[in-house]
DNA sequence: TTTAAAACTGATATCGTTGTCATTGTAGCA
DNA sequence: TGCTACAATGACAACGATATCAGTTTTAAA
């Protein structure tokens, strides 16, 4: 049980030379199939595994990925954990977590340092990092590759996906087909770019329907379910108040809700809310919140695999882009607009 | 940017040889003090870092502990790593996660596979893994020690704290002092130890006021939203239905409480609900739940430190044991009972 | 056949660190 | 002074894999 065995023991085991079972554990092409079935016997019988930080040492690869975020949404940040932990289990890579304050002023130094330690051998950024420009050049330094979940950041062509705004679009038609026209929108932290991506969707559905936005009616939030709170404090006082809010995610659509309760404002009868991303608490809270569901595990783990081919030199188009279809969830959140 | 320095680049610039480097770097005793200031600056001149992979190969450490879970709450294992990564990033651990199935079959083996390939140093656990003494049992055979977040496990000391059973006593007082005596639990999850302690809790409580416990009124959940609604609409169509539900986390109160909302019984007006853990939702969801908040964090964070404790091989008993103090939050969903 | 090319295999150096053990220097004491 | 401890240091092997390059066998073409 206690006894790991060795590449020299499954040579000997074998009668091989090391180098050979060292071909065999790394597929490289010049062994002779009948020496290969010999080796991954003896390996099998021997229950040999690679010691990676031998292979580590030499080979300069580390087989550790790094995952690194700045607290976004705990139901975003474990799907996305999930995602990638999941392709990284199908190979023999791990995965490394790493908290970083996206403002902080040392981020760059604190990152930089951090991959230098841990001997990274490729970086996952989550939004906001993932739209931070200066770290993916410092990172980019270090010659290892990066993968992004989020969506695009145009000066690096990686992730093609105009989800974000196209889902918005989609969810703002919805709710002008319920019959809203006086429509407010609670927009998302301003480092992300997906904020950017939601306002563009939905302007544009409110352009193509010939409805103007009262400056009123845009705020500025933070993604935070506080925000949500107070910004519905803000725009529901108004006289001529909106009939509905698109929130650019749920926790700020649940800050909404909550509000309402205690205002006495009965959704969806006076007031329809719009969430975003489907996290768990839009179909645990009451009423549950009309949202997008984006396929985030999905992503993650696409974004994962590709890093992991990026890493063994695999450059090919097919891994850098791909785009994700994401769902219109209707629940009780949205209703028609009151006569 | 691109070359890293060694330890023989350092020695080479201090003049002294490399085995005084590797004293000074693992804060080995037989160093004089000027020879030690001598290194320290040239490795600050040469931004040196050992490399983990030599270092590992070498000492047979990794410097990486596995966090290991069975898909919990994700609110509580977000907190769970933010504590463990706490830990790490205060040392040069590293954290990898893995997510197991505490009911799968080779459960066992592939968590043992799981170390042995990453070559994890030590583990932490967390419920309800922590309470799966098999498991527990084979990872000790690969003598690394085992670090857990739970309550304790009676055939292990490791963790002494009351808190959960403490804790849910103390609620179930505030309960009856509300005026309640009709009173529903629903349970949690049957393999985790907290269910039982809490359940403990709870019918000290009772039984200290004299109450007894219509076993119409204990409800079996496994702490998922859905549970919760579901036996609500159980306990509720009762004829004498209990005026309070005490849930055993607050996904569960959630789902209560959504039930409620869609036939219209008022909270806590007709029906006081209390949860546990004090998780995210707990204060986004309207009536906002009355519970318990653990600091989850923190408790983690012990847990990671002791366990890198043990790993340097520090026995002291004060690593082994802490107990965490709870706190009760009481929010709008717990009020007087109806009269 | 012969022979060149290709396919396969192995001996040995090497990665960057720590472990072992030998050596040196120096303080303390009889 | 001579001796013993003990503190301080260093030379070299070792960890377990991969890289290099040379050697051997097989294949296929001449």
């Amino acid at each position: 049980m206690s006894y790991k065995s060795t590449i020299k023991d499954v040579a000997f085991d074998a009668g091989v030379s090391i180098k050979t079972v060292s071909r065999v554990i790394n597929n490289e092409p010049a062994v002779a199939k009948a020496t290969k079935t010999l080796v991954l016997k003896s390996i099998k019988k021997l229950q040999f595994k690679p010691n990676k930080d031998a292979q580590g040492l030499r080979s300069k690869k580390s087989f550790l990925i790094g995952l690194l975020y700045d607290n976004p949404n705990k139901y975003y940040l474990s799907d996305v954990q999930s995602g990638s932990l999941k392709a990284c289990s199908e190979t023999n890579y791990n995965l490394v977590l790493q908290e970083c304050k996206n403002n902080s002023a040392n981020l760059i130094t604190k990152v930089i340092n951090f991959i230098n330690l841990a001997n990274l051998n490729g970086v996952i950024l989550t939004p906001p990092l993932s739209d931070n420009n200066k770290l993916i050049q410092a990172i980019e330094t270090l010659r290892i590759p990066i993968s992004f979940i989020a969506p695009p950041n145009k000066s690096f062509e990686i992730w093609s996906s105009a989800t974000d705004s196209d889902a918005a679009y989609a969810l703002t038609n919805k709710i002008i087909a319920m019959g809203h026209s006086n429509i407010a929108i609670i927009k998302g932290h301003k480092d992300h770019s997906a904020s950017k991506l939601r306002y563009q969707g939905f302007c544009k559905s409110l352009e193509e329907h010939g409805i103007k936005l009262n400056p009123t009616n845009e705020l500025q939030g933070n993604f935070s379910f506080e925000s949500g709170y107070k910004l519905a404090d803000q725009v529901l006082k108004k006289k001529n108040r909106p009939t509905a809010i698109f929130c650019s995610n749920d926790s700020m659509a649940a800050g909404v809700i909550k509000y309402c309760y205690q205002k006495g404002i009965s959704i969806p009868d006076q007031l329809s809310v719009t969430g975003f991303d489907d996290s768990m608490i839009a179909q645990e809270i009451w009423p549950s919140i009309s949202t997008v569901r984006q396929p985030v595990e999905k992503m993650a783990e696409h974004a994962a695999k590709s890093l992991i081919a990026k890493i063994g030199g695999d450059d090919s188009k097919q891994n850098l882009t791909k785009t994700f279809k994401s769902e219109l969830i209707l629940r009780e959140s949205l209703g028609k607009a009151p006569s």
